[in-house]
DNA sequence: GTGGTCTAGACCACC
DNA sequence: GTGGTCTAGACCACG
């Protein structure tokens, strides 16, 4: 599914969690999927079981996965036009676009490559 | 000179860092001025010198000053561009515009709302 | 007669429980009423007889089935009403409407809220 | 500050955040103020510091503590008028009143027992 | 089998 | 000293 770097600095947590984001963003597992067991994950990404206990936790509160007691955790429908969460994502763009210009990125430069991988994503739900 | 937030999630001496580099790349700071001291530093900003010490420390090996023992740290002349930082911060970018269009924020108010950020932002090192 | 929610948090063989509770308060089910056997009833949730056989015998222990063996089993006269677990009900009620008022909500908001969340409410057992 | 039933069927671990909830609510704990230490917490408690860990963590992400790395945790300021909040806890009241109602509680009663609640609560920012 | 909670003990970054 | 992360191993409730 995907890799964990162990010697990475961000958490093997936040690593699962982003991997997840990553696979249901990229509609890799679909609304109601199911997620392989605690126990299997952790085995198969090779860390503990808490470590991913953890990680489906917060992915559940986050609104990615669902729980059920004793048959395991399913992946979610997203709820499309959730502004709350757009609204923070906004957030975190604007302080990832402060940190780059206070790094001495010129705002030209910036600006080009935001159009750049704009135009490169594929959107959903457009096209005539 | 500038500011500390103690509620803040960034590492106080991260915080010095990136004042400094703030200033330097502002151009507040030129080459071969002189920086206060760990001790006056610390005073004023009210935190602890070791956290000072570190931040100075990181800025001398990261080729912001430069040392000179008995006499005190001095600004160097600023030449290279963080450029892998920068490139990490893309790639957070790219993420997060993937997810937003996930959610579905259509292209064109993202690219509006960029735009408005980017112009409401004040750039360090631009000329008029 | 009832659904189950699989992706409720609620344990499935307490949404057994409550479901006949509820045809018991309601009078959809009347004194000496048969049940459907345990494995007629699985079959008809689409859950499995374990969780199905658990549900009965709480409701057997609490008073609202009893058991002929080798008939099945049949609902009892209902004569307590379970006090307890309504004052716990209350307490929580209390802690919510304290954190409400924390947050800054009015009173009267608050009550003119209640009084439309009242009404909208079918109501067991009340007579027109 | 409070008490742990290690007997209770909640988990100790939202024991403690409905402790500190209360603690705050009641004003027993003030905007900035130090919670102990999740080590002196624990040993207060008689309880494992990671379980102290885990509720302390909730409590952030919940709006209610932020922490400074290397110094501790402490109260936040409890934004006023959290509507996305506020509209939370009229979803448990909610369920709360259609629980109460499924017991049997009429609605005549609950709502004479919720109007004696209301006046017996000191509101702020109210009189005068 | 599943997830959920708890303990004990360890190591890290930060102040 | 502080919080944050991770591991290992245990027990429970649920299906």
């Amino acid at each position: 599914m995907f890799q964990i770097d162990l010697k990475s600095r961000t958490p093997i947590y936040s690593q699962v969690i982003d991997g997840f984001k990553r696979l249901i963003i990229q509609g890799d597992l679909k609304e109601d999927e199911k997620i392989p067991s605690v126990r299997e994950m952790a085995k198969t990404l090779a860390i503990n079981p808490n470590t991913v206990q953890k990680a489906y936790k917060e992915l559940e509160t986050g609104g990615y996965f669902y729980t059920v007691l004793g048959q395991g955790s399913f992946i979610k429908k997203l709820e499309r036009r959730d502004s709350h969460k757009i609204e923070e994502l906004y957030n975190k763009l604007k302080e990832i676009l402060e940190e780059m210009s206070f790094l001495g990125e010129k705002k030209e430069d910036i600006y080009n490559k935001l159009k750049e991988i704009l135009e490169e994503m594929s959107f959903l739900g457009e096209k005539a």
